[in-house]
DNA sequence: GAGCTCGATTAAATCGATTGCACTATTGAC
DNA sequence: GTCAATAGTGCAATCGATTTAATCGAGCTC
């Protein structure tokens, strides 16, 4: 067991105890070519003994770096998705891993936000190395007006015209492509778009379906777009005014898997089948989508890679690398919500 | 508009400006009562006119804290719960708000421990000024060791003799009680728990599960007690094993409600119906469980204001006030998933 | 006007590290 | 034996704030 020797706190204690001056035993730890393999040893070795860790913050604040990147959840008011979405979870699980890998702090900063300029003077940049952000939600424009102040960010959204910032996003347009034409290989004829369309995101999810309907020769009813939100409370208030308006639609193309399960509670509510009077597909698959009933056939997008790529992004950018947009598969889980394979295989007792 | 000053970013900067010495402008900024109303208000204009803000890592640094506070899900092999369970999340958004108001904060740490006691040295540890721990694992003994080392820390968990550490839980003897009462009331007999004795928290729940089974005269089964852990894949996995072993039960009490939600999946696809067949209670009362099909009966706790409590309990400690432990209720809310109300009234259009 | 008090301010030390530059041995070349 | 080059260290400045102790000056007393 370690001797229960005089703590040894900074870097002058261990100094002094190796016979040297600071300046050279931070050298030494620091692997420094300029210090002789001698002392490096005996500095090093002392190091241990006495167990002597180095003050972090007082290295941070000396190299005015803070080893802390923000992670900020663009919730605003019109989208109303909100943190509890397993969605954010997912990524935030991703985003943490690989900053501690990098030996990274993460600051989780998720308030509503009506204006992301007022950011700028916030903790959340000053006290960080960098910025990502979760959703460009409607403000573009400022995202770009933060962007080009230099402190390094990246953004998962999608791509809009006239960007100024670094983009991370999945495949939304082929997304949406995937789940319409999958209803319409199905022999759906009646779509319905679930989402909201200002969110750029969704925007893109809803070019693609309609580029699947298109390719169909399926004209598109304009009462058909729901406009729902992100929400689970306020979609399924959406969802029984669709109901009430008795709209026609046999499928529903949703924007998430939380939207998605909203319908579908919704609707069985109501004394439909799914997948049988109409057909769900959700977006992102997340971990409850599959034991869901009935399962929830989905868009998968890979999150936790998705915040592997963000982190990577936003140290490179930290680093002055070049540092280019990615763009992250997504693929079609097919379950039973939209009626199509039998029972898949269950797990047997181990 | 603000006009385009030379940037002031430094105290000494604002000083000068003010034609007053570091030290002055540094208590004129933090009120302090030994300068004079004039050079405060000069100062303070000057710093509001040149949108000086204080480095904070700077102060911190200087007064030797960190305004952080690290939060630890224990996620250890055994309970298998990871956090991709909505509980954690919404105790995260909690814990993140109220540290927010506090001006502090978050460092998130999600490895999974196999043992705690390696934190005392880790960054968790020497770069937050407490520490919040969701869960206590099967790690008592090591988070007591750790408590008597004098770091403020609090824990999230259930009450176990020779406890040392400062304790933020729910109910969870009440509400397993509530649960079981419950669904002895609707007229089942055969009840059966789920969930991994071992962690402090489900056998308390175990606990009021018993005492609810004895109030009614009945006798427990072993064999009814079902090692299921939180984790959605394996949760689902254990009910397959347990259905092959062909157990009888006609009422199910989970420790969560990912847990209930996998039961109903699981149970659905192998031709059981929920209520009718088997009634299904889960814990936590996440926000999907309104809206699984059929909605979730569940044991209600606070989770957002548990995480506040957290919060104060250990900003408490850090201020060297007296804390005590804190409970918080458990409540029975009823849904379907018991077989028990009629459908609930659903919201209209607005 | 010397001596004292008291309020307002400043000089300087401090937190715990990093790093440019100066300095001292050591070595090799001539 | 002298000189230059070089390797290894140490001194001291620095990052941006807080705070103790010292100073300064005005007002008052006797």
């Amino acid at each position: 067991m370690p001797p229960a020797q005089p703590k040894v706190t900074t870097l002058q204690e261990l100094a002094d105890l190796a016979g040297v001056s600071r300046a050279t035993a931070s050298r030494a730890l620091s692997d420094s070519t300029l210090i002789s393999d001698k002392t490096k040893s005996k500095v090093r070795s002392l190091a241990q003994k006495h167990n002597y860790r180095i003050n972090e913050r007082a290295r941070d604040f000396r190299l005015r770096r803070s080893r802390v990147i923000s992670v900020v959840f663009m919730l605003d008011n019109q989208s109303q998705q909100h943190m509890s979405d397993p969605f954010f979870l997912e990524m935030l699980g991703g985003i943490a891993d690989s900053l501690a890998q990098h030996d990274y702090d993460l600051l989780l900063a998720h308030a509503p936000i009506e204006n992301v300029e007022h950011l700028r003077d916030s903790r959340v940049f000053r006290n960080a190395d960098g910025v990502i952000f979760i959703g460009q939600g409607e403000q573009h424009e400022r995202l770009n007006a933060l962007a080009t102040q230099g402190r390094p960010m990246v953004i998962w959204g999608s791509k809009l015209p006239n960007k100024q910032y670094c983009l991370v996003g999945g495949e939304n347009e082929h997304g949406g492509y995937l789940a319409a034409s999958h209803l319409l290989k199905l022999g759906r004829r009646h779509l319905a778009f679930c989402g909201r369309i200002d969110i750029p995101e969704v925007a893109a999810r809803y070019r693609g379906y309609q580029r699947a309907l298109a390719e169909f020769g399926i004209a598109e009813h304009a009462d058909r777009v729901l406009d729902v939100p992100f929400d689970m409370r306020r979609a399924q208030a959406a969802f029984c005014a669709v109901l009430e308006r008795r709209v026609r639609f046999d499928a529903a193309v949703c924007a998430s898997d939380v939207m998605a399960l909203s319908a579908i509670a919704t609707l069985s509510e109501a004394g439909m089948r799914v997948p049988e009077d109409i057909a769900v597909v959700g977006y992102d698959d997340i971990g409850l989508a599959a034991y869901s009933t009935p399962p929830l056939t989905s868009v998968r997008q890979n999150i936790r890679w998705a915040g592997r790529v963000l982190v990577e992004s936003v140290l490179g950018l930290i680093n002055g690398e070049q540092v280019s947009d990615t763009s992250l598969a997504s693929t079609l889980i097919v379950r039973r919500s939209c009626g199509a394979p039998p029972a898949p295989p269950r797990a047997t007792a181990s």
